[in-house]
DNA sequence: GCCGTTTTCGGCCCGACTGTTTTCAGTCG
């Protein structure tokens, strides 16, 4: 590596930088471990979370651990105490952590990967392993087969099929569903839900009301006199694959969502007078809930999914927001309830950017290049929507698998965009370019055509994965397309497809600080598949100034309704509507992207 | 292992469901 930082400069900073984020996500993921060892070790549970707590700091932390260490203020970071700080500084020094060194001599490395397996908790793969030496998944099939794990104590046939049951689901399910997947098939089960007898209130609750960008399971609530009734009529509903549990109040079934992979929906029956506490405590995320309930107990009161409790009296639960106003709180957006600072005295939350407040997409493609619609037929879609302005923005001529366009057809584009902006009323249309990072960091088209631009989206879609022989990064790529004066947003910065491709290795602070100082904006590209800008780099970037844009990158009309998912994970990031350029008004708009060019 | 509007020690969120129990432990969210 050195080698290379001498040949190129530039490429010193980028690799330490690289360094340094690497380390946070190696530490996460040895602490994570920790955890699981731990607990499959029997040791204290508070000891257990403090590991995962930790684990989830270094997840979420921007901050340079190694200049913390050498600082000797690790411990600033919440969750990091003494002890931790002392094994965070052991890796950096030896790239290796004494306690998890010792765990993994003494356990088998397979045995974390079984906790994975729904009803195998960590007593069961303590005990799988003592008795039957069970280190992995095969050995465990193994003894399921043999009928060795049925004669254990404390599992019975019931159990060893609901293991069984659990290893086909965890080899059938493709990890965590995308926001965009999830979202309809709740809605679709909420509404059928809402249309059985006796059913007053349902609320889509959890990780997708958090809008998170990939979710676990669908949790939805209800509220109806007859619990077992309308749970017993869930469980039967079209499209259910396999029946988890089926109790008086909590039905938990699977559906398919294709061939291979199935997806798991709860659904909760709550009393009337705690649809707001049974809301709250199901929405989540746990880590919010236990400080909330943290400040409860603080209050001498008792915070659970029924309300909240002075003794027995029950002093908030029907609304969601009278448990947050009585703990003395404002109501955090569930888009931000994940203890990453709302509980903060200083934290508002009242200028969130909505989906209403969008006035335009400045990432739009036509047939031109890879598009289905026309430049009139994506104007009038988002003036539909009531936007005042959009970009037609499609790609140039090196990207020859989307139909790319050579400068004379670029040329002809500028002018029928144009044409097509004089031609229809009620909404701009900017003539608008997504010009590609080259490899070499030029950008694809020269000045003189950008310069006859409105508006410039540069990204990259070309050797995007990782080479050694690649004389620059994609940080390096980004950066030098920043310098450029007519370049008005980063596109998609880290290339990510959410299940799908990796991010490209993106040094997001160096990205940041360039973009703050080079005054361009970072996209947060809304489709599901991308999410990129995610949650935390836009926390990120919001704290260093920089403006960032919620885009579709549409290739049709109906790749407008993603907008929302951008919308909910820039407000995941905290985003206000100032700090979203396709919130303002359009005057504006040309006055920001004046800034950057004189 | 962390942490402090009661605290530097002694707490650390809370309940449903399941299975295998004969009163509860394990798992899950």
């Amino acid at each position: 590596m050195p080698a290379t930082g001498v040949r190129f400069p530039l490429g010193v900073v980028s690799v330490q930088k690289h360094r340094r984020t690497m380390i946070s996500a190696e530490l996460a993921r040895a602490f994570e471990r920790i955890a699981d060892l731990l607990e499959i070790d029997g040791a204290d549970r508070f000891r257990i979370n403090s590991y995962r707590r930790a684990s989830r700091t270094l997840d979420d932390t921007s901050e340079d651990l190694a200049e913390l260490a050498a600082q000797g203020s690790l411990t600033s970071l919440p969750g990091i105490g003494k002890g931790t700080a002392q094994r965070i500084q052991q890796y950096i020094d030896t790239g290796h952590i004494d306690v998890l060194d010792e765990l993994e001599a003494r356990l088998p490395d397979g045995l974390p990967g079984l906790l994975q397996i729904p009803g195998l908790g960590p007593k069961k793969v303590a005990l799988v392993y003592e008795k039957l030496n069970v280190t992995g998944i095969d050995a465990l099939r193994e003894v399921i087969d043999s009928g060795e794990l049925a004669a254990l104590p404390g599992f019975g046939a019931a159990s060893v099929q609901k293991i069984a049951d659990g290893i086909a689901f965890l080899e059938s399910s493709s990890g965590r569903t995308p926001l965009g997947i999830a979202l309809p098939i709740a809605e679709d089960i909420a509404e059928r839900v809402g249309k059985l007898k006796g059913v007053k209130q349902v609320e889509i609750a959890g990780s997708l009301r958090r809008g998170a960008e990939t979710i676990g399971d669908i949790d939805i609530l209800c509220t109806a006199s007859n619990g077992k009734r309308i749970i017993d009529q869930f469980s039967a509903f079209d499209g259910v694959k396999r029946i988890l549990t089926q109790g008086a109040t909590k039905g938990s079934v699977t559906v398919e969502i294709d061939r291979r992979s199935e997806l798991q929906i709860d659904l909760r029956v709550v009393p009337r007078d705690s649809f707001g506490a049974a809301l709250q405590y199901f929405t989540g995320s746990k880590e919010h809930n236990v400080r909330l309930r943290e400040i409860a107990v603080r209050k001498k009161w008792r915070l659970n999914e029924y309300g909240l409790f002075d003794g027995d009296t029950c002093i908030a639960g029907r609304r969601e927001e009278d448990i947050y106003k009585k703990l003395g709180l404002p109501c955090v957006p569930p888009e931000l309830r994940e203890d990453r600072g709302e509980f903060e005295p200083d934290a508002r939350f009242d200028d969130l950017v909505t989906l209403k407040d969008i006035r335009g997409d400045l990432h739009m493609h036509t047939t031109a290049s890879d598009g289905r619609c026309t430049i009139e037929e994506m104007a009038l879609a988002a003036k539909a929507r009531g936007y005042q302005y959009i970009a037609i923005c499609d790609h140039s001529k090196s990207a020859t698998i989307a139909n790319g366009l050579s400068i004379a057809r670029m040329e002809k584009h500028i002018a029928a965009v144009k044409a097509a902006n004089d031609k229809i009323a009620g909404i701009t249309i900017l003539a608008g370019t997504e010009v590609d990072i080259l490899p070499d960091g030029t950008l694809d088209y020269p000045e003189d055509l950008l310069a006859k631009c409105d508006w410039v989206v540069a990204s990259i879609h070309l050797a995007m994965g990782k080479s050694a022989s690649r004389k620059m990064s994609p940080t390096q790529r980004t950066l030098a397309a920043m310098e450029n004066r007519y370049v008005s947003m980063i596109g998609h910065p880290t290339g990510r497809l959410i299940n799908t491709r990796e991010p490209m290795d993106l040094d997001m602070a160096a990205v940041v600080e360039a973009a703050a100082r080079t005054k361009t904006m970072l996209e947060i590209s809304a489709g599901w598949q991308r999410l990129d800008l995610k949650d935390t780099h836009i926390r990120q970037a919001i704290a260093a100034g920089v403006t960032v844009g919620i885009n579709t990158d549409g290739h049709h009309t109906g790749s407008l309704d993603q907008t929302r998912f951008g919308v909910t994970t820039a407000r995941r990031g905290g985003a206000t509507k100032k700090d979203v350029i396709n919130c303002c008004t359009l005057a504006t708009l040309r006055k920001r992207i004046g800034r950057k060019q004189n």
